[in-house]
DNA sequence: GCGACAG
DNA sequence: ATCTTGTCGC
């Protein structure tokens, strides 16, 4: 497991925090999401890509990635189970001018090497890393709905976001090329009467329809 | 040593 | 993440 510590801090060195471009510049979100199923005794991965327009939000275009996972599901190292599959989902629909908004974290890591840091440094690409339960760093529950607070290691890593009242705080980080705070305005740009980005949403929904369409497509076919 | 611990 | 129905609350 060494090995793989130290990939992920080669990766983590690699990380730029700084934007690529002004948030002004911004075309496109793409989300993405993953759903996993076992066929006998292996696993499999379906990630699903939805690419936005933004601020506007409509639905562009899509990619899916299907493949078998060997690699177990072990806090910190999440990477290693569904990064690859990830990028290629992305790969498909990215353009320029995109931000891709990833179901995980960015650098509030151990290693400062989330999932949405992965990403974002295998395509080059701005990233951003939002998860539904905090994995590392010290913050402050935001209490009213809309507040947010930093989260911390040494600097700012990240934020604490309330959506809503009655929602729990979701968890935003930069994976790449983008800055705490335009991770977090992009963020909030893309929740609307929901608690998470309406991309990771949408590519959510993607990932369950091609799961269960694959798992129906098997019985009829063998 | 013990607890925490994305999806 | 996945296995699963109804149910309480804003």
């Amino acid at each position: 497991m060494n090995k793989l510590v130290e990939l992920q801090k080669k990766i983590a060195e690699e990380v730029v925090l700084e934007d690529a471009f002004n948030y002004e510049e911004i075309k496109y979100v793409v989300g993405v999401d993953q759903a996993f199923f076992k066929k006998g005794d292996k696993e499999f991965v379906v990630s699903a890509a939805v690419l936005m327009s933004f601020p506007d939000l409509r639905f562009i275009d899509s990619g899916v990635d299907l493949r078998k996972v060997d690699f177990p599901y072990i806090p910190t190292f999440l990477m290693f189970r569904e990064g690859d599959s990830a990028v290629e989902a992305v790969k498909k629909v990215l353009r320029e001018k995109t931000v891709i908004i990833v179901d995980g974290s960015g650098i509030a890591h151990p290693r400062k090497c989330g999932l949405a840091t992965f990403v974002g440094v295998a395509l080059r690409n701005p990233s951003i890393g939002v998860t539904k339960r905090p994995l590392y760093g010290k913050f402050e529950e935001p209490k009213r709905s809309g507040e947010s607070k930093g989260i911390f290691n040494d600097e700012l890593i990240g934020y604490a976001y309330k959506p809503c009242a009655r929602c729990n705080p979701i968890y935003v980080s930069p994976g790449n090329m983008i800055s705490p705070e335009t991770a977090l305005r992009v963020v909030v740009a893309t929740i609307r009467n929901y608690k998470l980005p309406i991309p990771i949403r949408e590519a959510h929904k993607m990932a369950n329809r091609e799961k269960l369409n694959y798992l129906s497509d098997l019985d009829s076919s063998g």
